[in-house]
DNA sequence: ACAATTCGGATATTGAATATCCGCTATAGC
DNA sequence: GCTATAGCGGATATTCAATATCCGAATTGT
């Protein structure tokens, strides 16, 4: 079980736009040419963060993606599940029906006792990932980031704005 | 982001074998057609819950599976890691590096922020998966089945160790 | 000893999900 | 209005999980 490589690069351009200037567009590709990844391939990941309201993007020259809202208001869940889906990692595919000791006449009803445990575990994950906002991100990249190079990646940013 | 269906048969053998009398053997064979699922790829899910040390298997005539260690000893994430692996969710590809502010001469170190909150999400998942034994699965399964199906099902085993 | 079973592992095949690429269309600025 | 630019959606290749098949080794009951 392994997360698709989209939701890292989606959770780094999203905390390199929430320090992108207020009103200013950041193309995908210096976002792509930053991170070093395939230009078209991160399209779709930031395309599913305009489909989730996560970022809003605009066409044509000085065009590019900025945050949709303030980055408070954005949740490492809500990057996450825009780009991996909102799926539950366990699936049941409800193998006790084909228990040859079931009475057919009384199906049984209800989530079981194994789904539900498997469910938890994953609102737990859920949960750890909502409690963390990309404004509390970006505190703590302030606070370990050298300050020579985040103004570096700043002027970098703010050159292609 | 989808755990494999074998989790989901592994958990329920388990569930089955703890129900197993004591000192006896319950063939794949039986496990699969319990379930209805396909035998030859059960046995790789079982293999694996061998090779963790969870079951343990026997050859011959009234050969099979048994558990190897007692229900309360053996958690939900043991056998979820048992088929699926100890790797995390997240993997990092270190895209950092292709940052073209990064000065080559010092390179970033440590897991970085996004990282981090990421393996935490991991731990609490694997946490609540820990908490959970397959003694505590028969207990709420003998709470919830109907009594006349435990019968059924304890008969049914009984009859194929 | 022998034959019937059963696990163990290696291997091939299929199909779906992932990673990647390319062409189209809409927008902004001159 | 023209052109350069950028996002959008569909088409393609690659990887990986799911499944079936086979044979060998070990063990038990006859
Ligand atoms: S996990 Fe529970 S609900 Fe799903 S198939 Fe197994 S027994 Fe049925
Ligand atoms: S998640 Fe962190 S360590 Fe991994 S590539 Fe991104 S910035 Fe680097």
């Amino acid at each position: 079980m392994q997360l698709r490589n989209q939701v890292e690069w989606a959770l780094h351009c999203s905390a390199v736009l929430a320090g992108v200037p207020p009103g200013r567009f950041l193309p995908a590709r210096a976002l792509a040419e930053f991170h070093g990844v395939p230009q078209a391939y991160l399209s779709k990941a930031l395309q599913a963060l305009a489909r989730a309201g996560i970022v809003e993007g605009t066409l044509g020259p000085a065009g590019g993606y900025r945050l949709a809202k303030p980055p408070a208001a954005i949740s490492f869940l809500d990057v996450v599940e825009a780009v991996e889906g909102r799926a539950s990692t366990f699936a049941c595919a409800e193998i006790r029906r084909n228990n040859p000791c079931a009475s057919p006449a009384h199906p049984p009803t209800g989530p079981c006792a194994i789904a539900r445990v498997m469910w938890e575990a994953d609102e737990a994950w859920r949960a750890r990932l909502a409690a963390v906002s990309l404004a509390d991100l970006g505190a703590t990249l302030a606070a370990e980031l050298p300050a020579e190079l985040r103004d570096g990646i700043a002027a970098w940013v703010a050159d292609r704005t």
